[in-house]
DNA sequence: GTAATAGTGTCTTTGAGACACTATCAA
DNA sequence: TTGATAGTGTCTCAAAGACACTATTAC
């Protein structure tokens, strides 16, 4: 390039004296909302274990909200981008890398942090529970999972999150037109992380039904009724066996293999199915850049 | 709160001495898609007039990418959102207050901007060509409309942008498992616009399907073969008249009064329906925050 | 009449919802 | 045998796709 601007300084001369000025610049945080997926052990050894959708706090050892839990999270650096940031997060609080990482939408509200001006470009995690590793070189000691459960009920929405050591809640208020929620109740949860978690809860659940975001928090092999409970699990809601078959059929592959010494008939063993050369392939995009 | 943390201090005392210290934080812009819907007058009397899906670029005065096509935005300030910024850009642009705006993904890529570390927050708006007053109030005079087409041919994304001065076009190649896109090939586009662009149309496809956002793009008063150009123009691609007249039929209104002097048969107006108290109004979500 | 759009009817196909039924294992 | 899951068949209903047909205006 050689043209010239108004100064007549080509772009690499405008770019040695460019001065970026000291206008304020906000902390830029990457928040993770990480998800699995867990068995629910019965007590009766013919039952499957039931599965439950949870999500990794950690405990806030200092102020603000001291005490509270918050979403894991840290701060972008110069020369990555806040999607690397947040994976840092994750390797850091879980052990797990090259897991399921997706933007989620940037929370920028004024005053969403006592401390200082701070936004925050929250993410979704998804981790197969089998790799799970909390604590993995972790500074965060008290992280623990929640177990994820939400109702609708006439414009608000509940959110409880259940752990070993606490039980948080938060109520939502639906507001104009649907294109906006807000907290109305925040017990136990730190900053405006109720709201971002309700978000994520949202765009998992969404994005179950139009991409194969699932095979992210299954293992490598499964029966149809494990995946299924997944679906249920995360949905919260049941599902008719014969129409999910018939919806997931062209997702799976099936293998030789059964499942053995349930106390009931063997399930088929699925793997994902891997995308063929010429096929279609609508469900796997996922929308995301 | 009275709790105290390790160093014995409350919350209002450690909010006193809180020092944000001094690491590196990046410019946050607010960079905006705004779409309109436009007219394309035809010679034929008789001929409905066609739509046009068209977006608005700046043309730079400086380096870097002087001469060349960039999205309008600005910077974020302390005490407003990122959204209130986009808001004021809008405003400043095309005179438009009150119009639609969605928050899309904030793109962070090191170096995306050569000057300094600066990472954008997109965002999407609509307005309604009536209510169109480019260069009302702007700085930039060189401000202009381009009709926005794109072209899906084996893996890649065909992205072209014509105005009254200038042609763009940029090429992306579907990345791995289609969750990630590059522009391979970038004619007259400023920075990562080309990107930011093909994320908004694709976020603007898929939620013409099961949003009423098109009532966004269009006058308060509207035929439905109207209605339906603007999808055919958004979507790139023609619909059955009676299916398209069955999926909308529950989200307009009809009203007593028809177009006249057209040549044709004269068309009943619609308006949008607004909510019934306490009918179920699965249409309006639109999973925004 | 003619060229255009307005508006509707209907047949087919697809897929979800709902339910019932058979199959098969381990204790 | 029993209690559980595995797996399939099928009827219904709703919605989309595809096409054809009639209606109505300004010139």
């Amino acid at each position: 390039m050689s043209l010239l601007d108004a100064s007549g300084l080509n772009e690499e001369q405008f770019l040695q004296q460019y001065n970026p000025g000291d206008f304020p610049r906000p902390s830029v945080a990457a928040d993770i909302v990480i998800f699995t997926i867990a068995d629910v052990e019965g007590d009766n050894f013919r039952k499957l274990p039931g599965k439950e959708l949870r999500v990794l706090l950690v405990r806030r050892g200092g102020h603000p909200y001291i005490g509270q839990w918050a979403l894991p999270g840290g701060f972008m650096r110069p020369g990555e981008t806040v999607g690397e940031a947040a994976n840092r997060e994750l390797v850091e609080e879980t052990g797990v890398n090259g897991g399921y990482l997706e933007q989620l939408y940037t929370f920028s509200a004024p005053g969403r942090d006592p401390r200082a001006w701070i936004i925050s470009c929250a993410h979704m995690a998804l981790i197969d529970s089998g790799q799970i590793n909390v604590h993995a070189g972790s500074d965060a000691a008290d992280a623990q999972w929640f177990v994820v459960k939400t109702e609708n009920a006439g414009g608000y929405i509940e959110l409880s999150l259940s752990g070993k050591d606490a039980s948080l809640h938060a109520t939502a208020a639906l507001q104009n037109g649907d294109t906006d929620i807000q907290i109305t109740k925040n017990v136990g949860l730190a900053f405006d992380h109720a709201k971002i978690i309700l978000y994520a809860v949202n765009r998992l659940r969404a994005k179950l039904e139009y991409t194969d975001l699932v095979f992210r928090l299954v293992p490598e092999r499964f029966t149809l009724t494990a995946l299924q409970l997944v679906f249920e699990a995360i949905l919260g809601r049941t599902l008719y066996k014969a129409a999910f078959r018939r919806k997931i059929v062209d997702l799976v592959q099936e293998t030789e293999c059964y499942t053995s010494d349930k106390g009931h008939r063997p399930a088929k063993i699925y793997v994902k199915k891997m995308k063929e050369e010429g096929g279609q392939n609508e469900r796997t995009n996922t929308g995301e850049f």
